[in-house]
DNA sequence: AACTTATTGCAAGTCTGTTGCAACTACAAT
DNA sequence: ATTGTAGTTGCAACAGACTTGCAATAAGTT
């Protein structure tokens, strides 16, 4: 564990909800200007192999990451505003079930984005 | 409606299942190579603009596309094996009602994967 | 201290996709 | 037939998010 790894967590940690790798990369230079972005990608990709933290598609062209610890929760993402809405698991609990019942794969329902429009947006 | 829109919406057709981006440039290029990708890009946009088209991001960096008329469908990616298995639409049915009533959100089901393990790997 | 291994910073490269622009095409109006 | 107009294409350059090769550094071991 080296001091950027630390910091890099810490930013994890620290950001509630869902950060990008350049959030993070951003975060952590303004305490320690002299790390590099690669780093960055090398040690997210470290962190999701331990199951530290996991990522996030959230259809904006980068991956946001949150650090597994929280409880798992899901994202409705609206495509007209971009808003990123929380979803408690429970929810999705029962589609899981019925996924492994039914077709024996086991979802992994830590990192999920469901695209629609939300209230607000016609 | 140019030859190469026509060319283009075969290949979509043609292929069952979803296809990237790529596969459609290489698959038209063979009868007609002066096709450019850009024209590939921008045809896509116009027809999942017309919906005729939609978009599904299987999480392996690029997005794959599929003919709307077919009847909705999920995809169950196993992030193992990289297999992605198809899922009728009912089993979706009952989340997108509960989103709607509970939360407003009027969820797009036409293009969601669900990543996982699948019942053949570990 | 010398050796081994892992990690970092840097620079260059990849890969998917986007954009500006000039040339081309189809069609309509004069 | 010529001109005009709008839409489409090919090209080349670009953009953004990541990835990789490699030498330098740091950490831990014998």
């Amino acid at each position: 564990m080296t001091p950027q790894r630390l910091m890099i967590l810490e930013a994890i940690e620290g950001a509630e909800g869902h950060i990008s790798a350049e959030e993070i990369y951003e975060s952590v230079r303004r305490r320690y200007p002299s790390l590099n972005a690669s780093t960055v990608y090398r040690t997210m990709e470290m962190l999701k192999d331990r199951g530290l933290v996991t990522e996030t598609d959230m259809g904006d062209g980068r991956v946001r990451f949150h650090s597994a610890g929280n409880e798992h929760h899901h994202h409705l993402v609206c495509s007209v505003c971009g808003q990123v809405f929380d979803l408690s698991e429970e929810l999705l609990s029962p589609l899981a079930k019925k996924l492994a019942s039914d077709y024996g794969f086991r979802a992994d329902l830590q990192h999920m984005a469901i695209f629609g429009r939300c209230k607000n947006c016609p």
